[in-house]
DNA sequence: TTCAAGCGGATATAGATGATCCGCTTCCTC
DNA sequence: GAGGAAGCGGATCATCTATATCCGCTTGAA
């Protein structure tokens, strides 16, 4: 049986270094990027990467691990929030705010990837994403007519548009942008409450036409 | 100068042909599709195809044109609508089915294209979009903060879901979920609404958690 | 000290994409 | 209805990019 543990010193600190370097160019540039790339991020040989991990699902895998255990997290944070619908309302901000970070775990979460590492892992996650939902339902706060599934497909549209903003704006440029997608949620929880009340202050302000045309500009490579 | 007029009648009609098969196929697959592709969807030869259009470029741009005339006849007729809300509500509803029903197009108005194209025409389009507002927002229907701009994000986030669901279902299946969209378009009304007003009656179905696994499942080949 | 384990990265392979070329066919004109 | 310009098809070339391997050299640990 070839452990973990059975990796010499230098070997195991590769391993972590490319998991971290995957982690990163992923989070940037998408699950598009190549183990070769990968290689060169983490400052060693393509051969070594090779070596630790049979092809780019492999190291795909290590990672998605990794995120599903900090998205547990957030969601258990969420359920034992004391208010329900604060709960709710946390775990949608976080999950967002990971996701308009982390490119590549976006498209992970919306299914872009490979159907082995994400059915598994997902089973950890949505039953509690239901929970999330059960218990703001259940104190009158979210309405009847919306459950857990609800709430993925929501984060799936919202993401979207940190994809869009992000793939679209200079690196110097209104860093505002990167949270646009929290506008759009604030309008979407106005629209998820079970009972009717005034439109809630939203968190960040309108783009300007000139802004959004300029975003919408396409991909001057990633 | 090389009319149009100037085209073979059997040249004519193949541009014709090649037009309307681009999208077709362009609507199935997203503008990833190659001009081979369209040629051989079109039933003529690459070498037709390269001679009518230089480049996929080319081709997107003729075709883009009369979808911006699509989408700009349906915002005329909201801005028409004599209740700005419902020609708000007309608007999005029928703009999101065309995006819904066309990869393409959707890619195309997110910006996943080209900047020629895309810039020329955006500009028939954006002050229609903010007229659609500025006349709900002025009716006291439409939330004060939201502007034309929000209504362009909203529909790139609310399309995302039907690309998602879209590139993961299978063609016989369950196609009710090609109309998914709608059910978070009206969950999306309620948060845009200024007045405080009991929650809508959702037009589509919650998707249970085995079947939205079953679509988040990744692409099985376009 | 020894050598299995690990390393780097040039290099082979494969597949997709973009575009051209040229012998044959079709349309149009006179 | 004949001649020639315009058009046609699709095999083929040229890139590109991603994936993966191989092998001579280095390093860690027994």
């Amino acid at each position: 049986m070839m452990d973990t543990q059975a990796l010499r010193k230098d070997a195991a600190r590769n391993r972590d270094l490319l998991i971290s370097a995957g982690r990163d160019l992923f989070a940037r540039r998408g699950l598009a990027a190549t183990l070769n790339d990968v290689a060169h991020h983490a400052g060693v040989g393509v051969g070594t990467a090779y070596r630790r991990f049979a092809n780019k699902e492999e190291l795909i895998e290590a990672i998605w691990q990794q995120q599903v255990d900090e998205l547990e997290a957030i969601l258990r944070e969420a359920v034992a929030a004391p208010d329900p619908w604060e709960g709710l309302v946390q775990y949608l901000e976080k999950s967002l705010a990971a996701q308009a970070k982390d490119r590549g775990m976006a498209q992970m979460l919306a299914g872009r990837t490979w159907p082995d590492h994400y059915d598994q892992q997902r089973d950890r996650l949505a039953p509690l994403v239901d929970q999330v939902a059960d218990r703001a339902r259940g104190a009158g706060a979210l309405r009847e007519d919306v459950t857990g599934t609800d709430l993925i497909f929501l984060q799936i549209a919202l993401t979207d548009i940190s994809g869009t903003v992000q793939s679209g704006s200079a690196p110097e440029g209104r860093d505002d942008a990167d949270r646009l997608y929290r506008r759009y949620l604030w309008i979407v929880l106005d629209g998820l409450r079970a009972s009717a009340s005034a439109p809630s202050k939203l968190p960040v302000a309108a783009l300007t036409t000139h802004e959004t045309h300029a975003l919408l500009q396409p991909r001057p490579q990633g």
